[in-house]
DNA sequence: CGTTGGTTTGAGCATCTTCAACACATGTGG
DNA sequence: CCACATGTGTTGAAGATGCTCAAACCAACG
């Protein structure tokens, strides 16, 4: 396991695996490392030679600016290739912590290629998984650029519940997730008052309930009207790539 | 030519093309278009059995909300593989569209296989400019979350003075782009109005010069500063991939 | 039982938006 | 050549959205 049946699970939601790039797949080996709340996984600068998947629980892409300020720039769920990309990018110009307790695997570059060489549509569906995360990223911006904070919030909820239910962990319009306010914010780009107010408002409307770290959608329809939300960004189609 | 000499020329600022990676890429049949301003290059909803490659000119990427509001998620410059991820992701979820007149050559994914299947290092180039792409979204949002309008347009400034200088279209601190305060909005997720106020806060400290659409930028160094600019992102470094 | 981390509230302030108008250059048709 | 429309840049004023600071609240935990 360690989490590579959950990424077969997330490629094999968007194209066929063939049984040899799933035992190519099972075959790499991996380091696994678990990780306490707020633990940096890969630090800023560095240059790793390995890159990692979580297993289980959350981690987070941050970009640190001055003055202690940071951002979130992705939110990883189990199943996710965080940091495929430092393969082609080399150097980290930002840092992955844990959101929580995280387990992740690390898998070594040099096995990645040598699995890749031997199978062209193997190294599509890594590059798919980037691609997807700069999807992802894309929606990320408009949120940030063009809606409300109601809306952005309402927007993110739809989305982690989407990403969390391909991997089985959502169901019933509800999912579990460690995020403090302050580190919302910091996914937002707002304060963490601010958060504080808006994640009220949801609630007075009857959108979604917020909890001990749980999330109940009430009204995913409402939910996905506000947040403008639509799912064509997550690539949840089927079919050859 | 057709643009084919930039993309060489920007991936082999980050790792030598061998010579038969040049071959594949020179041999790849294009189909040439020029689009006038504000055109679309590719519609959102649409599935290409092509991706395109700038020449000339440049591209945006517009994410579009509702009541004609609009994001510009990237700013593309000659050289760039515009939308070389739909070779992935099958379904566009968002559209492009011309800056100003602009020379693109359409490639046929078809063909593009053909020549990563002979090459495993050229589709790692390949994907490397994808991530290289999502590599600049991830710094657009901690600007657009972290950071002030004054800064978060300082900063655009420096990197495109950087990717431009790259493919030989800047030098002596200046460059020409046809991109209007509106437009600018829609990099900055700002109104016309405070673009045009924060742009007049910059001239006024004589860092940069901004007229005919060409940009001066009379103090490098300190814009740098007041952006938090650090080019670690655009991924400068020449190195085996 | 006090400490700690997270959430919530109020008040004042800064940033940014909207609306409306004007300035200025370019291009068009009469 | 003038009259007029169009696109872009600029300005002022009022209002909305979100921030900062400061304090209180609350549950979990040693």
């Amino acid at each position: 396991m360690f989490g590579k049946d959950l990424l077969v699970r997330m490629l094999d939601r968007r194209d066929t695996l063939p049984t040899d790039e799933i035992a190519l797949i099972d075959a790499l080996p991996v380091r696994p490392v678990t990780f306490g709340p707020d633990e940096e996984i890969v630090r800023e600068g560095s240059r790793p030679a390995e890159s990692c998947l979580v297993a289980s629980g959350f981690a987070v892409r941050n970009q640190a600016i001055r003055e202690g300020k940071r951002q979130i720039t992705a939110i990883h769920v189990p199943g996710d290739f965080v940091d495929l990309h430092s393969l082609l990018l080399k150097m980290m110009d930002h840092s992955v912590s844990a959101l929580g307790s995280c387990d992740v695997v690390f898998i070594r570059h040099k096995d990645l290629l040598t699995a890749m060489d031997r199978s062209p549509h193997l190294t599509r569906m890594f590059w798919l998984s980037t691609a997807i995360d700069a999807s992802i990223q894309r929606t990320w911006i408009t949120c940030l650029g063009r809606r409300s904070a109601k809306q952005h919030l309402a927007h993110i909820i739809c989305e982690l519940y989407i990403r969390l239910e391909i991997v089985g962990l959502a169901s019933d319009q509800s999912f579990a997730i460690p995020l403090t306010q302050a580190e919302l914010g910091d996914v937002l780009g707002l304060s963490v008052v601010h958060v504080n107010r808006t994640l009220q408002e949801l609630r007075a409307t009857d959108l979604v309930s917020w909890k001990d770290r749980r999330i109940v959608i009430l009204d995913f329809e409402r939910l996905a009207l506000l947040a403008d939300f639509d799912a064509t960004y997550l690539n949840l189609f089927h079919e050859p790539r």
